[in-house]
RNA sequence: GCUGAUGUAGCUCAGUCGGUAGAGCACUUCCUUGGUAAGGAAGAGGUCAUCGGUUCAAGUCCGAUCAUCAGCUCCA
């Protein structure tokens, strides 16, 4: 075809808004996005045609519904932090001559990409680089996609680049791919599959964030590489938001908030990881656990409890100390007088104990389900690096149950422990969540117990389960429990990271292992299944997600402390101190503030250590006999009668709103 | 566990070239008795994470350990 011929066909383009335009056939991204609007092709980073991000300079040759990428979309960011990732390596490369690179990919807040250089990365190289990311930018390079045969681009990386890596990734990952593409930018070029912005000039802020280390393929056993990550935006003010958004989060920590309202404290001479709750914490806690105790109770759950250690043969026969010996704590090595040996493990989990009190009776198919349940606290010896202040302890107490069912009866009970989970998000406010069906990864047949045909079942249920639950899930290959497949609730803390808190999860395989049996209708022995259940998943994490999820501002139902006095003056004081007596009286957390502080001195301490109810009382309200009412955040909202206050405070607690 | 960073008063942080430790807030006492987010004054508070080394002299330089932070890896 002629370039003559192709100017005279014209194609249609339909745009998002379902309007029509004809364009003279090979007319590029950037063409359209300029008869829009100088704006629109200001921003305009990449086109998508018929679903399908390319690049902006593409010429279209076809009618075609497309849609231009601009760095407001999902899509538009991904490709933006990609290009970025290109421009970092190109600055790294024109300061440090000699580094290669490995995998540089766009993620859910900016990007990263793992160096191999002989420099080592300090923190002021991460200034010098931004600067030069800049000083690429201020060049206005053009990014230009170039597609060759794969041996081609082998060659190319062998001689030109002389980078072991990315020949590594065409011979072995893309090793059946005939075709791929680079991208270059000025003397720098990569291996690439695109799309790309069309040049180096949209990128105008930068910020590096840190440098870790990473394994070349994510393979320990493979050399170290030096990982960069890095945020940019196509302009200043987003950049200065983004770092705002990062210190509202760093205010929300839980490790911080934590310290400062006096929730809980990590000592060293407890040990790392060992979380300790002190009284304001113990009491949202207590909260939690009495709040699941009632409704567990409504459904049939029957409490137990069982020991902090067990004998080490429970857990091999149980198959746990052989899947997970290097995340527990050593056994603890007893030996009596005539020299036996005894061994006992901190338990890493709850399970053997409740299969062991399940198996202590004869049971019928009319007794089930039985459902065991009790907050039972475990020690798993996670590796120091993961350690973070509740949401990774070593020593964490989970709201365990153990539902021991008939095969017909359990796709029912799994719904309903969902129900549950579901119900406790709820009432707690996360509507954030994510939930996740973790599967077993058939290519890794050795990390699980079980045989193939049980798997099968067990996966098989668990969805049919949250499909009648019509929960909105994603699958997990890899991510199943080495006794079964779960149904994973997954939560995201003040930074962005997830956290997996309620679980359900199915296990055909303890039940045999712990020759576990009921009786059934036709008199002979049968297997029951076993579902194992958490909707708070550990009362550590829970709580900790749940203060950065409310940024310390509790409900009044779970606030350590829910009310505070604060009379105006002496005078008042032994009217405040009845007032307090009443709310005391009334089952309400308060404390009295006697103090020779002035009001907006009181108030002020009370908000910062985000008390949700301020009873205010000077002379008015003592002379009313009534009381002022200030909320946490909110701001006076009138007066009261003393017993008006208690109801109306009681009312909003037992509600838990 | 790995890579990097950090560790000074209860908290947040200064501390220059190596020369006997500083601020604000919080705390204690006194004055002040007030109306919806900071009243005033004074005082007390430290084995500079721990251990070792270099030095006439170490918060500061070097090493180890511990803890914390970010990421990696792992995660019942």
């Amino acid at each position: 075809m002629s370039d003559n011929q192709e100017q005279l066909a014209a194609i249609a383009v339909t745009l998002p808004d379902g309007s029509v335009r004809s364009f003279p056939s090979g007319t590029t991204g950037i063409e359209v996005a300029q008869s829009i609007g100088r704006k629109l092709a200001q921003d305009a980073l990449a086109l998508k045609v018929n679903g399908k991000t390319v690049d902006l300079g593409l010429p279209l040759s076809a009618d075609a519904s497309i849609e231009i990428v601009t760095f407001d979309s999902p899509e538009g960011k991904d490709i933006f932090w990609h290009s970025s990732s290109h421009i970092m390596a190109q600055a790294i490369e024109e300061l440090f001559p000699g580094s290669r690179f490995g995998a540089g990919p766009s993620i859910e807040q900016g990007f990263y990409y793992d160096v191999a250089s002989m420099h080592r990365f300090r923190e002021e190289d991460l200034r010098l680089i931004e600067q030069k990311m800049l000083e690429i930018s201020k060049r206005d390079t053009k990014i230009q996609r170039e597609e060759l045969s794969r041996e081609a681009a082998i060659e190319f990386f062998k001689t030109t680049r002389q980078d072991p890596y990315k020949v590594e990734i065409l011979e072995e990952t893309l090793k059946s791919v005939e075709t791929v593409s680079l991208y270059h930018q000025e003397g720098f070029t990569d291996l690439c599959t695109g799309p790309h912005i069309p040049s180096t000039s949209k990128l105008k802020a930068v910020l590096l964030t840190n440098i870790s280390s990473s394994y070349w393929r994510g393979d320990s056993s493979r050399e170290n590489m030096q990982r960069i990550y890095g945020i940019t935006f196509p302009s200043e003010k987003m950049l200065k938001e983004h770092v705002e958004r990062l210190e509202e989060a760093k205010r929300r920590d839980h490790r911080k908030l934590g310290a400062e309202l006096g929730l809980f404290m990590l000592s060293p001479e407890v040990g790392s990881g060992l979380p300790i709750w002190l009284p304001k914490g113990a009491i949202i806690r207590n909260e939690l656990e009495s709040f699941l105790k009632e409704e567990q109770r409504k459904r049939g759950y029957l409490p137990v409890y069982t020991p902090h250690i067990g004998n080490i043969e429970l857990y091999k026969r149980s198959g746990h100390y052989p899947y997970y010996s290097d995340s527990q704590f050593p056994p603890l090595t007893y030996h009596d007088e005539e020299g036996k040996q005894e061994q006992y493990l901190l338990k890493p989990m709850n399970c053997p104990h409740h299969h062991l009190i399940y198996s202590s009776a004869m049971r019928s198919y009319r007794d089930l389900p039985i459902r065991l349940t009790e907050f039972g606290t475990v020690y798993r010896h996670e590796q120091s690096g993961e350690l973070n202040g509740l949401v990774r302890a070593r020593g964490f107490t989970q709201d365990d149950s153990h539902i021991y069912c008939r095969p017909d009866q359990l796709v029912d009970e799994i719904c309903s422990a969902i129900g549950l989970t579901q119900f406790v998000f709820g009432t707690l406010g996360f509507s954030d969540v994510q939930t996740r069906l973790s599967m077993h990864d058939p290519a890794n047949q050795a990390k699980y117990g079980g045989t193939a045909e049980v798997w099968a079942q067990a996966e098989k249920d668990v969805k049919e389960a949250a499909d009648r639950m019509g929960i909105d899930y994603f699958i997990g290959i890899g991510e199943a429990s080495f006794y079964g497949p779960k149904i994973d609730f997954i939560v995201r803390d003040a930074l962005g990271r997830k956290w997996q808190l309620g679980t359900v999860q199915v296990d055909y395989v303890m039940p045999e292992r712990f020759d576990l049996t009921y009786i059934g209708s036709d008199g002979q022995k049968h297997r029951p299944v076993v579902i194992h259940r958490a909707p708070f998943g550990s009362m550590e994490r829970f709580i900790g997600v749940l203060i950065e999820h409310t940024a310390g501002n509790f409900p009044l139902w779970l606030a350590p402390v829910q009310a505070v006095v604060l009379p105006i003056a002496e005078d008042v004081h032994e009217y405040a101190a009845s007032v307090r007596q009443a709310l005391l009286d009334g089952g309400i957390r308060v404390e009295l503030d006697t103090r020779s502080e002035k009001i907006g001195r009181k108030i002020r301490e009370a908000e910062l250590s985000k008390v949700p109810c301020m009873i205010i009382i000077g002379q008015k309200e003592q002379e009313s006999g009534e009381v002022s009412l200030r909320r946490h955040r909110i701001g006076d909202e009138g007066r009261f009668s003393v017993s008006g206050l208690v109801e109306k405070l009681r009312k909003e607690i037992s509600e838990k709103t």
